[in-house]
DNA sequence: CGCTATTTTGAAAGGGCTCAAGAGTAGTGG
DNA sequence: CCACTACTCTTGAGCCCTTTCAAAATAGCG
């Protein structure tokens, strides 16, 4: 049975054999699509770990369940994420669909025979890796030091950077979570997260452009929604002489 | 030059030629030792991600300074330790000397020729990256919903484990850091932890052993620390039935 | 249109933060 | 040996932001 995935992974994924592209979208692309119905699980907390999943269309969230029963949700995935590669025998949360999700998966043997034979694969891997790393640390910061206010901005800016970058001519953020999902993600709770928006929409930083659809926002001022989310970059300037001041005071 | 590198990697390295151990730590065996002292930086955030290091004794602490120059710590490296797998083209954070630490050195291209030659050494750099993002993972979780009490325990439980699994007979954690540093790390000021420390040995749950001493602390009560940390497994039994509610609710 | 789920709004309470001072601990040099 | 200084840590009081509890408003859906 470990012969035959062996040899299954190098003939549907070719190792290079078919010419295909050297990054994991490819490595995909021959697996059938599944669709996950609003609310489904694609996996549970605790369980093995035996598949590896590329998110075609759609938003989930990933999030574990703690002790007094509260969820803490630690990302969301979208189009083209990759999920379970970082991960070793047991998987260390719950993805669930938001939306309504298509998604391919591989089992992880294969998966890991075509990583093993492809150096383009390992850099994609890599990469991935090194993406999910920096945004656990921004999060990590996110949680330890920002007001509710900071996050929130935060949230939306990442959004609408997505969406801009996706070639949106229009400075609108879609947000195919709720508010709770929001709350869980920004260590806060849905009525801080609603009030905040509240006050920003006061302030003329963004509006909600119908009241029916309530997940659409549109960034009335983008410079001051990034001022709000608190990272300026021009703090790089300092850190310097932070850090020698620090060494200075230590001799 | 990059040849030279490379040549010197299936050298030094072996790719098994030698039949060295497949794990990281034999990598860097024959790299020479650096020592650092208190406050001396290993690299500063931003600069070009030229090494990958392995901490051999001492402890460092891993942070960013965010925009109003705070200071967010996003880990301790302590022996055995490798740093700067997960990243890219640039240091993520700085990593400082807590106490003197003592570390090696290989350069990227090396390192990353090894890796590519040798299944053992991949199989080593995905637990570790692995076992990174599970860490982040659970501070993600501990800043997101974890009250100071719940924060501080957690951290001494996870020294305490430290302690006993690396075969400490007594439950007496040695804590390099200064409460400074616990604060950036936990996400709260260091008065708070301060005031949670005072508390935890009015209720008998620590001690500090010796006023001068602080950073020596006995752990009385291992049971009732476990308790306050607030992460008892037995909410798992939980989850499926609170995740199937879930799931009906939706339906 | 009526029901349910989600979101918003309000008032009160609490936990951690800020500001400020005090206590304890090195380290230094007379 | 002790005064002096610098630093870390502790303690105290008041305040502010977020949470909690409660209810109203709005949206979604059969």
């Amino acid at each position: 049975m470990f012969l035959t995935d062996y040899a299954k992974a190098l003939n549907t994924t070719g190792a290079g054999l078919y010419g295909e592209p050297d990054c994991l979208h490819g490595l995909f692309a021959k697996q059938p699509a599944e669709y996950l119905a609003p609310g489904q699980a694609l996996f549970f907390e605790g369980d093995e770990a035996r598949h590896i999943f590329e998110v075609i269309e759609g938003t989930l969230r990933v999030f574990r369940i703690i002790s007094d029963g509260r969820r803490v949700i630690t990302g969301f995935l979208h189009a083209g994420d990759i999920v379970g590669v970082s991960l070793r025998n047991d998987y260390l949360y719950t993805a669930e669909a938001i939306t309504t999700a298509k998604i391919r998966r591989l089992p992880r043997r294969q998966f890991e025979a075509a990583v093993a034979s492809s150096d383009g694969l390992r850099q994609d891997v890599l990469a991935r890796v090194c993406d999910e790393m920096a945004a656990a640390q921004d999060q990590m910061v996110l949680l330890a030091s920002k007001s509710a206010e900071e996050r929130i901005c935060t949230f939306f800016q990442k959004y609408l950077r997505r969406a801009l970058s996706e070639g949106s001519l229009q400075p609108v953020v879609e947000l195919p979570m709720s508010r709770q999902d929001m709350a869980d993600y920004l260590g806060l709770t849905i009525e801080t997260v609603s009030r905040t928006i509240t006050r920003l929409i006061g302030k003329g930083v963004l509006n909600v452009l119908d009241p029916t659809a309530r997940h659409s926002i549109r960034i009335e001022r983008p410079g001051m929604l990034a001022q709000l989310a608190g990272d300026d970059d021009d703090c790089i300037d300092m850190r310097r002489d932070l850090q020698a001041q620090g060494e200075r005071r230590r001799h």
